[in-house]
DNA sequence: CATTTTATGTACCATTTGGTACATTAAGAG
DNA sequence: CTCTTAATGTACCAAATGGTACATAAAATG
């Protein structure tokens, strides 16, 4: 897939030909639908999107208490980025470009509104019940949310490296999830005592 | 300079001619001094990791009480973050890379302790006075401040354009700010009441 | 069947680009 | 004042690579 061969070496650092001989299909091809190595980038980039945000919707938090959804939202958001590492790596790769290309797509914000949605909804039942604190905004949690599990895999290499550990092992990966979730809703919460 | 060649475009991109086309040096002295691309790329990260480290480093938070401190250390290293951008693009490249260059550094790992030292300092004062809850991690409490403060600046692009935002305004900066400063507390202190 | 699109293989080009060969100059060393 | 070593300019190469020209096969269309 083009996705991997971007998400490994971002846009500059692709080359066309080894995509067409990861694929079933040829150099000609690719040019022939795509027109150029960066419409092809584009295309990819939104694919990555798409896909993603289409698993992360099947989630069904409706049913749970506010204080169980956002825990149980963060914590598959957590897992959901560790197991997408290509997207990961695309976003990175374009926030490099400075979103050039992402910035043509027409329908990733209408893709994204959904994430926001979600978390205000949860938010919103909260400060209804009395458990979540009033005046935040879902999506400053949002971002707060999103820096936490994006970064703990975007930047586990250079961060491995500096702190000497291992940020892949399964001990790492189970306390960080814990962490973050619970600094999540140390922040949401109206009285956080654990 | 190197860098900004390098942290505009990662080392894939980059291009040597340009680089030397900005320096008052040329191409040639740049393969006599370091050899390669590669090499030019690693020592350019170093220096990069070595100069804001070394900045990081002015800060005198020990007169200061542990709450103010911790809030003290949380806003300077968002500001921080914010004015080196190209050392953040580095570090967004080398993660792409894997930290393959990173990793050959020596004295990366020592550069970097201090960050985790002061940290330790400050936590561990709190907990002795009692406004710190107990049995927290200062290295992962690093690793949340580091993920808040390197995501607002490295992923504004897509961020942005996602969320119709503009991340560089001065109000969005603000409030992101005081919003990252307030979950850090919130994490660790014993009763967060704001 | 005739004809018009769509799909595909082959071979190739033009450019870019990391890197170097060679010659030369400046600077220390003794 | 030699002689060795560090510094630098010029011109250039070989490889890689994005992209294309051309011919052709396979569908689809009428």
């Amino acid at each position: 897939m083009a996705a991997h061969e971007f998400s490994e070496k971002g846009l500059a650092g692709a080359r066309i030909n080894e995509i067409a001989a990861a694929t079933r299909t040829s150099k000609r091809m690719i040019y022939y639908h795509f027109g150029s190595k960066e419409a092809l980038y584009l295309a990819t980039l939104e694919q990555q999107y798409r896909a993603v945000r289409e698993r992360e919707s099947e989630l069904a938090l409706d049913h749970m208490s506010p204080e169980d959804a956002l825990r149980c939202l963060t914590s598959v958001t957590f897992d959901h980025h560790i197991a997408n590492e290509d997207y990961i790596r695309m976003v990175m790769s374009e926030n490099i470009n400075r979103a050039k290309y992402l910035r043509q797509s027409k329908d990733v914000q209408a893709l994204n509104r959904p994430a926001i949605h979600t978390l205000t909804n949860i938010y919103q039942r909260g400060v209804a019940s009395g458990v979540f604190r009033d005046g935040l905004d879902p999506a400053d949690i949002h971002a707060s949310i999103s820096a936490l599990v994006f970064f703990n895999v975007s930047n586990r290499h250079t961060f491995g490296v500096i702190f000497s550990q291992d940020t892949q092992s399964p001990a790492y990966t189970a306390t960080r999830r814990e962490n973050i979730v619970q600094m999540v809703l140390r922040y949401v919460k109206n009285n956080p005592t654990n």
